[in-house]
DNA sequence: AGGCAGACATAACATAGGTTATGTTATTAA
DNA sequence: TTAATAACATAACCTATGTTATGTCTGCCT
């Protein structure tokens, strides 16, 4: 029974019961395919659902007054999106496909049964949402205190690392379905400057461009330029199984 | 019996059951006052604990490898801190008083009796966390695509906002006990520009220095400067009525 | 009562990154 | 087959912001 977008996504965090997978389950709305470019929302939408990504990759972003646009979050299989307005009415920002791809609704409202039904996935549902924090905390980091260089680094060190956690990876080179357009918002940089830069660590042979978006040939010296601590992405799932059936004390 | 830190604040999302209060108040450890600059924690420590602010104000910070130092966000009396680490064993980043204050500590691993027990204060825990990442976004947004002087006075207005919501203001000018340092780290500026910025805000009459901060002169202003729009802070309580008690419909 | 430290101020100079402009190539559209 | 569009590239020039260096004014410590 577990067809659900989400359950195996969820499953990493904890071992799911049968009841807790049909409770997801049957909270699922039939997923939907979507074209590149496509929006599955924008800022000022009401915003009822959210979703699980099956395939494909999207982000999120804010239009500024100015013509100018911040991008928030890339987002890869097994992500959710959209949780970030359980508090709003309406959308905090817009959420676009940056590849051809397949998501699942969940209705907003519904949450209030599985909390109630499930502690662990009441749970996971806040692990989640504390996980997404952390992620932003770090952009945040990023854009306000390193250079351009380390910036991008950072940014896609980032990506590989959560690509890994639900995606298996087998490649050397790892492959990103990424613009320099998109990065250049992404990071808070111009378009020319991200150009400079990605050109810089191509020299270096760190990167290169690929003919769908950009590969990434030396993880361990990009993660050197980035500085990069991972320890904003490992969660305490332990605590968590603690937490919910104190006794047990495994994966 | 809402002797607790946290009730009262709670009370602003929607209005509690005796129980309820009673939950929160026997989850709380009682409140501990702590000297200005005093550190709770620091980036790397167990984080065990989150606490509600009762008295004074706090901020979130990163110190980074060459000695930078990002602030995350800063807080206000009834707000909730340390949540953000609820899936991580460790902290992600430190916090500090700002203000000589008190604060209420509430052990997290003690959130699953909340949740078992109270469907609604489940949600407003989710909604507070939900709206913390409102914020993030916001000052992402502001580190990413706008100017110095738009990111200082965005910045200010956010906080005398979040202000007026669990603090009744009722004078004219807003006092922030904020130093040009602490500023400049939370909006990814040098000290030195964040002084020439506020200089020119200070000759456009839009704030001045007190004796124990910053005032702000003109909210309207500063408003206009740095393009605001607050929405990002309106959270949507008589949805979170609706889901929890479906039936009734009111604030 | 003198010395020290933190916060604010300001000037001169340096630079990372922004802007504008133009070109190339590959894809899609007609 | 051409026209139009998106992504990447690169050069010349510009500016917002960073850096280094001093100085002043508090309050505080002993």
């Amino acid at each position: 029974m577990s067809s659900s977008c989400m359950v195996k996504h969820f499953q990493y965090y904890a071992p799911l019961s049968v009841a807790e997978q049909e409770l997801l389950d049957s909270l699922e709305k039939s997923p939907k395919t979507y074209k590149r470019h496509d929006a599955l929302w924008t800022q000022g939408d009401e915003s009822e659902d959210f979703y699980s990504v099956k395939k494909g990759w999207a982000y999120t972003y804010r239009d500024l007054e100015d013509g100018s646009r911040q991008v928030l979050d890339v987002y890869v299989p097994g992500d959710i999106v959209g949780l970030r307005e359980f508090a709003f009415k309406k959308r905090v920002s817009g959420l676009k496909l940056l590849t051809d791809g397949e998501l699942c609704a969940f209705p907003k409202a519904r949450l209030s049964e599985i909390f109630s039904e499930s502690l662990l996935l009441c749970h996971i549902f806040f692990m989640i949402a504390s996980r997404d924090q952390a992620i932003l905390v770090e952009r945040l980091v990023n854009l306000g205190r390193r250079s351009a260089r380390q910036k991008l680094a950072h940014f896609l060190v980032e990506l590989t690392r959560r690509l890994e956690k639900t995606n298996e990876y087998s490649t050397k080179t790892v492959k990103l379905p990424l613009t320099q357009g998109l990065l250049a918002d992404a990071l808070g940089l111009s378009v020319v400057h991200t150009n400079r830069t990605f050109h810089d660590l191509k020299v270096e042979k760190l990167v290169d461009n690929g003919p769908e978006g950009i590969e990434l040939l030396d993880l361990k010296g990009l993660q050197q330029v980035a500085g990069f601590d991972a320890s904003y992405l490992t969660e305490d799932l332990n605590g968590l199984l603690a937490l919910v059936r104190p006794g047990d004390n495994d994966t």
